[in-house]
DNA sequence: TGCTTATATAAGTGATTTATTATATGATTA
DNA sequence: TAATCATATAATAAATCACTTATATAAGCA
């Protein structure tokens, strides 16, 4: 029980960061690169990079390289307690619509 | 939109933290006085007090005096996105049910 | 092979946070 | 009124965290 309630604390630290939450909300419109992600938020490269890692450590991102790219997306098996928030995130889609077509979601080669 | 995810982050905030994690789940089951939530916890009572604080500050908590009790319960007006998460915390009948009833929930006089 | 782009890692700094100790308030009771 | 019990507040110390700067890796391209 101890146990349950240390691993939910520890799953909502990572919701508790605006840029964590925010990078989470993007995420639930489409898979993104790294890159995309640095650009709509404004922040520097190596924050985003850590941020995702610590995502993705704790099972709340999928990672996939594609050429010189490595796409985020929310993993569809993370712990429901941490699921159950996302449909309360606002839409991203016009901050995404504002990307210039960099890299966005790709087909499979 | 911004404004929303601040929220968010700072509500996850009071939910990533082990011991205010156990109170909210402790108070799921029943409004509880601070010496009774200290007791279960094994925490000091400062600890305990200004923990309440922050909660009952964001608006998950009430507070009700009486006496020289003050009971905690949970604000059943909470934001919907803080609410979601109450079902997956663990059962903590086992832990109210080891209380020296010592102040209990209480009726009204 | 060298250059550029995309991403990751490491180290350091400043800010935030938790818990403790000490003290204050306020209600109850002797 | 004095003593006690329940709770709150304040100040501080220790730990944690986010962000920056600097550097490393690794893929694509000239």
């Amino acid at each position: 029980m101890e146990q349950k309630i240390q691993e939910m604390a520890e799953a909502y630290k990572l919701l508790a960061d605006k840029t964590r939450l925010t990078i989470v909300a993007l995420l639930k419109e489409q898979e993104l690169c790294v890159c995309d992600i640095t650009d709509i938020i404004g922040m520097s490269q190596p924050n985003a990079s850590q941020h995702l890692r610590k995502l993705k450590a704790a099972g709340l991102l999928n990672e996939k390289k594609r050429g010189q790219w490595v796409y985020y997306s929310l993993n569809p098996d993370a712990e429901a307690y941490v699921q159950c928030v996302y449909p309360y995130l606002p839409s991203m889609k016009a901050k995404i619509a504002g990307l210039k077509n960099c890299c966005g979601p790709q087909e499979e080669a």
